[in-house]
DNA sequence: ATACTGTAGTTGTCTATACAACTTGTGTCA
DNA sequence: TGACACAAGTTGTATAGACAACTACAGTAT
């Protein structure tokens, strides 16, 4: 307890003007000294207070501009990672059991709106699955799910009882791209029933795309009960 | 058109890993070629390939072990940014107007469970607001917040119809840390009314707790219309 | 078999120096 | 006044070398 590791000398700048920053003492706009200036302040290299700046520019809390100077980051905005994540290893991780129902495994045709989304053409072969997944044995999250077969041919051969489908794509279809989208609102009669919930109780729900190099690779429909899951999160600057 | 500034060496050198991920020929667990063996091959020095490989695991695209290697990251997993925004700034962004309805303005004493929460002693005085904002005349957000007048002590001199509280505290309390849990949940009739939906409707709620330096800043709880509101995101690796 | 030791390979950090690219202000010249 | 040139200051990138910290493995001794 109270042993911290000795810092090494960039994170000791970084620390430095972090401080300053976050107790208000340096405001958004004001110059942060230069590297000339906090190399005899530390007594170090000019290489490692740039690494020092640098990684405080990449982080958002300073802007640098060549030939100008470095400046205190405007309304230092905070922002936090949110990760696609496998659910599987989520509930895991929590400690809990996963399993999984699986409902649908099957090919099918292409109706416009899906072959648009997924970049193909009317009437192409399409993958769908619907699996419903259980913490502990309650259903936590109905899955609804398109792949594009050209992304992911052996899509269909997996065991999903084993591995969850997004645990398939990322394992096969090296990602490069997502867009996703939350909101609320009340479940389907059927997707309800799935979820062991009445259809009157909000839920979550997450529509997610995902790129996997020329191809979208996959379309998802994820809805989570309102009273049994929540999106947790946390910043830090 | 066409023309592409020249990459650095550094770049380069992350180009031609982040290239051979992407593509998924080289798969995750896969090695990477070791510092000493990228430096022959660009024939550059140890310290840009050290950068290169440093803001790639900065990135999450590779995993380092001191003494062992580089790897290819596990599920290489894709993040991104989710901000704290201003809703003010973020309504307006869209090329609408943005106002609000200021129903609460207030002075009130803590009770047990929201002391504990700011950190404050049963009894102590708080500020609480409550809001609504409109886009386009339509209510999208329902503001209800506490905040600890030791992080913001003028904050109730503030003008809401001008500047949010949000704003307000961004610019007076540096934030330092946040926390934020989304859920899907129905409206109390009270809610629903000012929102102008029915009960029946599903909703968004995030609350969210603020940070600032030694002080619990805020608290806040924001209700948003299912279906006229949604978060949307993009990832990229 | 087990425990230990040493070595080669790898990443982590740091330095002193160099040149390039850019910004800003000052001074000069027309 | 206005246009231009120049110099000082700042950040961006790159190098060659050094030592430290750690891992993995092979070989040795027990």
């Amino acid at each position: 307890m109270g042993m911290s590791a000795p810092l090494f000398a960039y994170e000791q700048v970084k620390s430095f003007i972090k401080t300053r920053i976050t107790s208000g003492a340096w405001k958004p706009g004001d110059a942060v000294p230069s590297e000339a200036a906090l190399m005899t302040r530390f007594a170090i290299s000019r290489m490692t207070v740039n690494r020092a700046l640098r990684e405080l520019a990449a982080e958002g809390m300073v802007t640098r501009i060549q030939g100008s100077g470095t400046r205190v980051a405007d309304l230092h905005r905070i922002s936090s990672r949110l990760t696609i994540r496998d659910i599987k290893e989520e509930v895991q991780e929590r400690g809990h059991i996963h399993s999984s129902r699986v409902l649908l495994v099957a090919k099918e045709k292409a109706v416009q709106k899906l072959a648009t989304v997924l970049g193909l053409r009317v009437g192409s072969t399409v993958f769908h699955t619907v699996l419903v997944h259980l913490e502990n044995g309650l259903p936590i999250q109905h899955e609804d799910r398109y792949v594009n077969p050209l992304a992911a041919p052996d899509f269909l051969q997996t065991d999903f009882t084993q591995h969850t489908p997004a645990y398939h794509l990322l394992k096969h279809a090296p990602l490069t791209d997502a867009s996703y989208q939350i909101e609320a609102c009340l479940p389907d009669k059927d997707i309800a029933k799935l979820l062991h919930i009445k259809s009157s109780e909000a839920c979550l729900v997450i529509t997610r795309r995902t790129i996997s190099g020329p191809h979208v690779a996959s379309l998802a429909r994820l809805v989570y009960p309102g009273t049994r899951y929540s999106f947790a999160g946390q910043f830090q600057s």
